[in-house]
DNA sequence: TCTGGGGTCCTAGGACCC
DNA sequence: TCTGGGGTCCTAGGACCC
């Protein structure tokens, strides 16, 4: 089996650079949802030693002495250039499974023409390249590990090998791996690598080479399949068909602290309908809905609260949804304490075909309509045309901070790019 | 002053059962 | 003084991913 991953070069920079010829050859930040830390850069933010993750209030200094350019993240742009890019790799692969907004698994079918994986693969980027305009590293092996371990490897050997790394090869993934350290394979976090080390794991290959009963024992079941799929037995498959949600969640940090019940009520309230949104939009409903609400992190003291309750019958109707959350915000809420983020999640989804109704009262016939009805009005009109009372109406100080946010060039007619 | 959002999976430990 | 054995299920919390 050839596993294949492919992934976008700095992606959300590169979707931004597409557009916007302002931004060749510059350093560029495209920073979180609220504008608050650097989450891409371009490779000239990256010699200026722009850390991933780094908060923008830390980088004021340097963004202001290199002339760094800031985007606010725009994800109806990159959700569009994701469905682009698979598009081509599905025409170039028999199996496409959807891995994250910016890489995806693919399996390569075997050329006419005789080419080996590795020229199918610098193909595929050639043909990415010319009809999305996004560039991408490309890593293939035997086991899905091995393909991403690959991809990591063919991001750190640009320049020598073209963005294409097969790890097919023992003799090659033996010496490879000595100069690997466990931090960098994908499914190693902090705390196996803290654990590993003192065993002496410091490398791939010391990590290969551990028996899996010991990778159990010092990790976890998680852990001990990495080993196996590192030394070639696969461990998982392909998942072509998106599995169904188990649970989701809408959160969101303010863009100015909120200290009173009305204003953190509007905000879980607007959250709340969303995540029923989501799920109507799936056909399925919700056993769990959980709300929170907390201060900042950063600060000793700070307020965090959450309540959960049970919704029986599962539903999908954010009448329900929405009056329930705001009724836990208002028993989870202390006067006088600013909050900084808060959010509502929906947990055991099932199928809307599968729910099991009250015993002791009649659904109403006409709800399914009314929510049909609604999700065509925000549909048509522009999601928020129309909703609960509680949620309030329109733009509130405490909404995410979205300041250097780029137009939606490919999904909103107003918007697209005009070449003179 | 200012620090993202949304998922999945696994384990430990408690509650409960016979 | 001395108090069994073997399950299942649920939840909270932690770890990982992008």
């Amino acid at each position: 089996m050839t596993w294949a991953i492919v992934d976008v070069a700095n992606f959300y920079f590169s979707a931004e650079r597409l557009f916007d010829p302002a931004l060749r050859n510059v350093p560029v930040i495209v920073l979180s949802n609220n504008d608050g830390c650097a989450v891409s850069r371009s490779e000239e933010a990256k010699a200026l030693h722009v850390r991933m993750g780094e908060p923008v209030f830390k980088m004021r200094d340097m963004i202001r002495r290199h002339g760094i350019q800031l985007r606010s993240s725009n994800y109806e742009l990159y959700a569009d250039l994701n469905r682009r890019f698979n598009a081509v790799i599905a025409e170039h692969s028999d199996i496409l499974e959807i891995y994250s907004i910016d890489e995806s698994f693919f399996r390569l079918p075997p050329l006419p023409s005789g080419l080996g994986d590795v020229a199918s693969a610098h193909r595929l980027r050639a043909a990415i390249l010319r009809s999305v305009g996004l560039p991408t590293r490309i890593g293939l092996g035997p086991t899905r590990t091995l393909s991403k371990v690959a991809n990591a490897l063919a991001k750190a050997t640009e320049k020598i090998w073209g963005g294409v790394v097969d790890l097919h090869d023992l003799a090659l993934r033996e010496r490879l791996f000595r100069e690997w350290p466990i931090e960098d394979v994908w499914g190693v976090g902090r705390a196996p690598a803290a654990k590993l080390r003192p065993l002496g794991v410091r490398t791939t290959a010391d990590l290969a080479a551990l028996p899996p009963s010991v990778a159990r024992d010092v990790g976890t079941v998680v852990l001990e399949r990495l080993v196996r799929e590192l030394n070639g037995t696969e461990c998982d498959d392909f998942h072509p068909e998106p599995e169904a949600l188990k649970g989701t969640a809408v959160t969101r940090s303010f863009g100015a602290p909120v200290t009173d019940l009305p204003s953190l009520q509007e905000a879980v309230a607007r959250h709340a309908w969303r995540a029923a949104e989501k799920i109507r939009a799936q056909q399925l409903v919700a056993t769990r809905l959980i709300a929170f609400a907390h201060g900042s992190r950063f600060k000793a003291n700070s307020p965090s609260a959450s309540r959960s309750v049970r919704l029986s019958p599962a539903t999908n109707d954010p009448r329900i949804i929405v009056a329930r959350a705001t009724g836990m915000t208002g028993a989870l809420f202390e006067p006088g304490r600013a909050y900084t983020k808060c959010g509502v999640l929906l947990e055991e989804l099932g199928p809307v075909a599968a729910s099991q109704g009250d015993l002791f009262a009649a659904a109403d016939p006409r709800a399914s309509d009314l929510l049909v009805a609604v999700d065509g009005i925000n549909a048509r009109f522009g999601r928020g045309t129309i909703g609960l009372a509680a949620q309030g109406l329109g733009a509130r100080e405490f909404d995410t901070k979205r300041s250097q946010k780029s137009p939606a060039w490919t999904t909103r007619l107003s918007d697209i790019p005009v070449a003179r």
